[in-house]
DNA sequence: GCTGAATTTAACGTATACGAAATAAAATGC
DNA sequence: GCATTTTATTTCGTATACGTTAAATTCAGC
């Protein structure tokens, strides 16, 4: 049998994906700009497919279309951050509490009490790449238990802005040893059918979280990510 | 002298701005389907910008493009709108708390107060569009003072989604007499700096609306909007 | 040598064209 | 008369072409 997964893909979903890739990884550094032309040779097809990709990540805060400066890659300034940790510490703690709302099961909690494994052998390791990971999947997992599907997309949204960020901030912040403490408190609230508790607790960890990355790009001095 | 304000607006742009308003008026009714060569004749223009403007609108979520289906005008289910005022809630009480925390002199706080001196009058003679304009007015200066770009981008794609359910809903709603006591103490909150009071009151008042808003949904029926 | 006007160039915005894919319609076989 | 295959039609996805306009360059005048 073949696997029927060969999705057909439209080149304008290809270009959203590769864009993406390219900017996220850095291959496309923030603040550069880029003729519609050029992205277009690059991804091997014409400029029509290539601007309907822009366009929607232009709407997710990516980059920016500038009429003949070509498309600029946002970057994400210290004030940038500020503002989504904001958001993220609201939704992300709204998503808590609803998930713990909901009473799951354990069974429905298995993901996210791998991650928190994960988190702990990757510190164990000193594994930081692993462990930033882990710590995505707990997040995004979180916020898919908080069963708010909008919430899903904003929060996938402002993550997709600081990636580039967390990147470049890993490897000089301290190794995250309380962090984990916050995700099973988080986590056994959620068992526990505490939203309150559930609610308040992540949204501590955020508020730590904020701070200590702003502390980093202060003390780091870093203006543009 | 002539007013120079007549920007020249790329077709792209005035597709956005037509089909926004004409969604949310209801002339492109919630649940019906279009094809992009239609919108392109009534809008005059070739089909390249009018799909560049209905990616747009996809990624605000008030429509979707289905290939040979044609463009799908969402409609707002009450789940829809469960997610959507928990989203408000949440953004526009963090607003409210950043707005408090700002410090801003009463001068900065005119528009808000006039917005509800606006609905007192407008409850007064019972004046119901008058009142919800107020009512938005007050909401978009809230979440402006908040001082997050990314939120108020946010709320306002959100309200966008809703504005077509509350026009449905606002002659069968009862008199919001008793909103505009949360209104002031928001706003008396941000005057005294005081964070925690016009968060919670603004949390308060938005969870109060919610449950009104579904209470109505509820009794007549509304399944789509 | 510098400032401003004129010219050239380049990039975008958008119309148009066309092939591919999906749906609808028609025709064929049972 | 129904199911199945074939054909026709429609709509989209995307390449291409072109006019417009902003930026860059050249040139003229002081």
């Amino acid at each position: 049998m073949k696997p029927k997964n060969e999705k057909v893909l439209s080149n304008t979903q290809r270009a959203v994906h590769d864009l993406r890739g390219m900017i996220l990884s850095g291959q496309l550094a923030a603040g550069t700009d880029h003729l519609e032309s050029e992205l277009a040779e690059h991804l091997g097809m014409s400029r029509t497919p290539v601007r309907e990709a822009a366009l929607m990540l232009e709407s997710k805060g990516l980059l920016e279309m500038r009429p003949r400066k070509g498309v600029r890659i946002l970057p994400v300034s210290p004030d940038d951050m500020c503002e989504i940790y904001d958001i993220l510490t609201e939704l992300e703690s709204l998503a808590a509490q609803k998930a713990a709302e909901a009473g799951y099961g354990d069974d429905k909690l298995v993901p996210l009490a791998q991650s928190i494994d994960r988190m702990d052998n990757a510190i164990e390791s000193e594994d930081l790449e692993s462990w930033a990971e882990a710590d995505d999947t707990f997040h995004r997992e979180l916020v898919r238990l908080g069963g708010n599907t909008r919430v899903e997309k904003i929060v996938e949204m402002m993550s997709d802005q600081v990636t580039r960020a967390r990147a470049a901030t890993l490897y000089v912040r301290p190794l995250p040893l309380k962090s984990n403490e916050d995700h099973r408190a988080v986590y056994q609230a959620i068992r526990n059918r505490d939203p309150e508790t559930a609610h308040a607790r992540h949204r501590r960890h955020r508020l730590h979280a904020k701070a200590v990355i702003l502390e980093i790009l202060e003390k780091y001095r870093f203006s543009k990510l």
